[in-house]
DNA sequence: CGGACGCTTCGGGTAGCCCCGAAACGTGAC
DNA sequence: GTCACGTTTCGGGGCTACCCGAAGCGTCCG
């Protein structure tokens, strides 16, 4: 939950790892102790992070290796909460159904490993010009064009970058998707149930 | 053990972690199924090593960040064989010997951080050549000039690359240092007690 | 100021990991 | 064929990491 880079309250972690927040607590501190977490102090919250981008690379490294349903123990893990299915990161899609579109894209030739990080095909090119996301303002942003990030529910990579934010941009444009009331996690409309379906397939059940 | 990209037979790897070879089969076994080692059967030696680069980058970053005496259980890990305290590894110098050499160039200011990898200071490229090592020979090789490699026994760095290997030969040249019999494991000779001590400090011991 | 809330600390129960010795297996040596 | 040797498999024992509920601490809110 904290590879995404975020800063999270403990209570927050107990209840996405499904544990008592007495454990989580324990454990936050050991790896406090270690130098793996950084804490950050607002009111009664406490804020914990990875403590520097080292630390991060191996967490995900590590996650990349590990098998799909990995953690032997923290109670099992995987929440059924909103945020599995469809959350923002930073400024792109993530969760179960940024994944799915990452996935439909890549299957269609229209996204493909370039030289930094992911590049569209021109087959891709003209489906996003068609959805309405403009791929040359996009390449022309000072940042990288398009990247895989790591989700940390799925444990695949989606996309991020000028692209993914384009991209999350216009779905939320056209109403295909929206925040549940003012969180991270997203929602499909039935106009976006009905773009989806005609574009890139049936989407993943929210359940 | 198995960092430095060697294949090692499970009995050595039982000796080395002073564990029961029942012990350390089943911990093999394991590591294979979740593919993190491969195995190669030479007669009745079985011999395993770390499936891939990706698993050594892991490995390498893990113990960059473990405390100097991790390793909770697996029997306090750290032998007393002759291989600790000074080995080659592959064309240089490890074990504690390697270490110390790599230290004392360090604090003395002869070694010093380069843009890729290590470098020699002036100083240091002045006591290298009066001990007998060419360091323009070195940089003339087709093979990074000096890198940091990680010792296995020590959890630490020592130097490698070209100037790694030039140290290694003259010093087996001048006898300070000489093989035990045909193992990797290396001795310290009188005249290498002698020629330490005067140009880098007393070495550290080898009980 | 009293109560709600987030978090941590403490004490204790339990599951499962790590470990070993004994025995089985397979290969090479004599 | 028999023995030696390296390795694996099996069955069990001890330890400790993980987990929780209860209680304590600090902060915010009414």
């Amino acid at each position: 939950m904290l590879s995404d880079r975020t800063a999270r309250p403990a209570g927050e972690l107990a209840r996405g790892a499904r544990l008592a927040p007495s454990t989580i607590s324990t454990h936050l501190g050991r790896l406090l102790d270690a130098g793996v977490l950084d804490v950050e102090q607002h009111g009664r919250h406490r804020y914990y992070r990875l403590a520097d981008p080292g630390i991060i690379r191996i967490v995900e490294s590590l996650a990349t290796i590990a098998p799909p349903k990995p953690i032997r123990s923290l109670g099992g893990a995987s929440t059924a909460t909103s945020l599995n299915f469809a959350r923002t990161c930073y400024d792109h899609l993530a969760g179960r159904l940024g994944v799915w579109v990452t996935d439909e894209l890549v299957a269609r030739g229209m996204l493909v490993d370039g030289t930094t990080g992911l590049d569209v095909s021109d087959a891709g090119a003209a489906w996003l010009e068609d959805l309405g996301v403009s791929v040359s303002e996009a390449r022309a942003q000072p940042r990288i064009f398009a990247r895989r990030c790591l989700d940390w529910s799925e444990r695949r990579h989606h996309v991020a970058g000028a692209l993914g934010s384009g991209l999350l941009a216009r779905l939320l444009d056209l109403a295909w998707i929206e925040h549940v009331d003012g969180s991270r996690a997203v929602r499909v409309t039935a106009a976006g149930r009905e773009g989806f379906k005609r574009s890139l397939g049936t989407p993943p059940a929210s359940s």
